[in-house]
DNA sequence: ATAGTTTGCGTGTTTTTTACACTAACTATC
DNA sequence: GATAGTTAGTGTAAAAAACACGCAAACTAT
């Protein structure tokens, strides 16, 4: 059996999208930069990868040091590989995304930053790296996935109203949708759990709060169900 | 600006699913392997990266090296990483996949195997290292894919008929179309161009035969257009 | 009580999907 | 060269889904 050292070995990163909705606009979380190569740039948050741990490990593992964030799901994106994408060698990078509401977490600037924040992806600075491409391919899929399958709950509240997750859905999608149709599409699909309770205390009537049904999204999914907005 | 050899380095192979569709059924080329590890057993196609290709020239040197099959359309499928999936140490493998016609191509079995072979994906045989999940993601993928996009087209000859289009997408997607309504529905899509020919020579009506209008289809993307069966 | 605002529900219209019938065109055979 | 057998191409009606709105109900502010 041939020793793997016999071939040329490339570092390898894991770099994480963290996309984040606060109510009104689609943010991404990068991290400012202290070391070389790219100081003082924004890069999205990565780390190298250990011998001893999956890419899923790596990534939490990243994400706690350097933003503070832990115990995200995070779904694979794609492999970015290009030899000259990093001035120190060749290093490949595994990257990650999720989605998550900004104010449910907090944030910590890692000891390797100088700040972590978040920009929304309508005004972003100049990235290190191909962080460019990566936050692009990134929002496509984020797109494209969000149009057949339920994501985006874990952005709001675990109780939201039916035009909170509208207006998410059309901040994503950037799109403008019927709020009449996509209240009865979503009530009509069957994974809102409707808790009964009213949101008071606004200057219009109360609506109505519901909660994302997982245990009836998984029957339906498995039962050949498919979600469309 | 700190060195990347600070980091351990795993080592990463690049491996390819080569679906083949020969107007009957779905294909998958593996090769039985010479050496160790699983000597003897059947993979996908793969090998090591260089430092100084791209992930997609390493992908298509390795297919040219171990099946003489060489310009394949790839595209990147998953990237596995567990940390025990090579008893020899940390492989990563970043994953390509695509479909071909096995009728249009020739196998050269590389030295490194012993065998190259076409197996239906319903009579697969064991498989080394942790390919059988990669075989199944990439089987979800292309039956993801196939239903939005209108892959498949580089199975069939240049010129080919709608029947003929109806049974590769019966053969990936594994369910049974209404012909009359496949033709109505591919037909209005305007992504196929007539040749104004027909197929003779056989027991029964002549078919038209049709060419994929890549020209056509490329401006309808753009303009928003979404291919759908 | 009333005005202002947003929610929830209803309804008619258009478009898409589905199911199925029938005729046309080709080959093989007598 | 007529006829049977087979698959190709077209049509059409019903069902379902998507779309475009109107309107009353429910809340707050005044």
């Amino acid at each position: 059996m041939q020793s793997l050292s016999a071939y040329p070995q490339p570092s390898v990163t894991i770099d994480c999208v963290i996309f984040g909705y606060d109510g009104e606009k689609l943010s991404v979380l990068l991290l400012n930069r202290k070391e070389e190569p790219y100081a003082g740039m924004w890069t999205v948050p990565g780390g190298f990868l250990y011998l001893d741990e999956t890419l899923e490990e790596s990534a939490d593992r990243i994400l706690r040091t350097k933003t503070g964030l832990g115990s995200l799901y995070l779904e694979q994106l794609f492999t970015f590989g290009r030899p000259d994408r990093d001035p120190r060698g060749r290093v490949l990078s595994v990257t990650y995304y999720t989605l998550i509401n900004p104010e449910h977490v907090e944030l910590t600037t890692g000891k390797m930053a100088n700040d972590v924040n978040w920009f929304p992806v309508s005004q972003l600075p100049a990235l290190g790296f191909d962080h460019k491409d990566v936050l692009q391919t990134a929002i496509q899929r984020l797109q494209a996935k969000v149009t057949y399958q339920p994501v985006g709950f874990e952005l709001l509240n675990p109780q939201f109203t039916i035009s909170e997750l509208q207006d998410l859905y059309e901040c994503i999608l950037n799109v403008r949708l019927d709020r009449r149709n996509f209240h009865k599409k979503i009530t009509a699909s069957g994974i809102l759990k409707p808790t009964g309770q009213k949101r008071l205390g606004e200057k219009n009537r109360a609506p109505e709060l519901f909660e994302f049904d997982r245990e009836r999204y998984d029957a339906l999914v498995k039962s050949g169900f498919q979600f469309k907005i």
